[in-house]
DNA sequence: TATATATTTGACCAATTGGTTAAACCAAAT
DNA sequence: ATTTGGTTTAACCAATTGGTCAAATATATA
């Protein structure tokens, strides 16, 4: 009973991540979902009374793994180059496993902004601690003079913006060609904090 | 006759803009863009036959804004910092006149890829000016050695990325406040091209 | 086994939505 | 003034869609 429940929620769960993630909250069908999850369309609405909560409990699940989770990579004890490359190591391979989130949990977002403003602030991110440690390094003479909003959108641009991007940069660049533009998204983990601390080192 | 005709036409144009951008094409609803013309429904499907011929309509003229005119800023003949200068602050200006365009572009795009792969090899970028120019550059020891594709694509996450994302950088990075994460936005004219050139000048 | 409880289904509904159509309207030409 | 052409509107329609409900089925409990 509860197994089986767990089981059926998951099949839901996962099927609505594919619909949602794909065609967006307007685009999805709650039909397509069910054929996705080979269950009846009631059933749907049996474990999610509705469409916007079935939605809800999707998107939350996808800001989450979005929001990129500094402070772990921050608090370690290693040089900012080093943590700029296990930053865009871990963030980059969170996105090749899941291409569709960023253009996903973006649209959704600038679609209807006031909804998470609420789940923002309860996120709490510090920039604090990124601050400090820029400020120490810039002291040091280690790096330029930047500021960590510059620091953090400069960074995650590079890593995020391809994704969404795919499509286009795979069109224009790369003559359609998938494999090459994938391989280009790949070696990205590398080039990134590559470009980036050239860009700030002294 | 025909000015009242041109002059119908461009009100639709105007409204179905403001509509399809903002909500793109399944969350936009034809009395919704009706109502802003503040015409008769009837009337939309009277000028153009069917949503999907209006929205491409808008569709297509908001790619051509998208896709940089790179051409024009490679071809004068100024140092390549000020091209990217150059290019940076009239892509930006473009971005603050049109900011839901990106997300826009991007998200109809991933959303029915297939569709626009023929526009793409029909507006028929080539990489091949800006890889002389930077080959030239390196060889000549004064930048670094970069692919066109990663200057590319750099460059223009760094522009573009945060008006995509500016939502959740102005709930994450400041608090909410519009106004701060409007002027950080302006700001990147004179800093992205600062930090680019740090990163590939030797 | 019998009863109660939870799960799953098929049939159905009300509301919405893109689109049609015939009639009304209006400006210019005769 | 009447006709002619394009323009605009109101009323309507068929299809889709999120959601409901009662019946059926499976599962656990006594």
């Amino acid at each position: 009973m509860t197994e089986k429940n767990i089981n059926t929620e998951t099949i839901i769960l996962n099927a609505a991540r594919v619909v949602f993630q794909h065609k967006g909250f307007d685009g999805a069908r709650m039909q397509e979902i069910a054929d996705e999850a080979k269950i009846n369309k009631s059933l749907l609405h049996y474990y999610y009374r509705s469409k916007e909560l079935l939605f809800e409990a999707i998107f939350n699940e996808a800001l989450l793994k979005f929001i990129p989770k500094i402070s772990i990579v921050l608090s370690s004890d290693i040089s900012l180059e080093m943590k700029v490359e296990a930053f865009v190591e871990s963030y980059i391979n969170m996105l090749i496993e899941n291409p569709f989130l960023p253009g996903f949990v973006l649209n959704e977002i600038s679609r209807n902004p006031e909804k998470i403003i609420g789940l923002i602030l309860q996120l709490g991110v510090n920039p604090n601690k990124l601050d400090a440690i820029l400020q120490k390094e810039i002291e040091q003479g280690k790096i330029k003079n930047i500021s960590s909003k510059e620091f953090i959108v400069n960074l995650i641009s590079m890593c995020v913006f391809p994704f969404i991007a795919k499509a286009i940069i795979q069109g224009f660049l790369f003559g359609n060609n998938n494999k090459e533009a994938q391989q280009f998204l790949l070696e990205r983990k590398k080039s990134i904090p590559k470009f980036f601390m050239n860009a700030i080192k002294k």
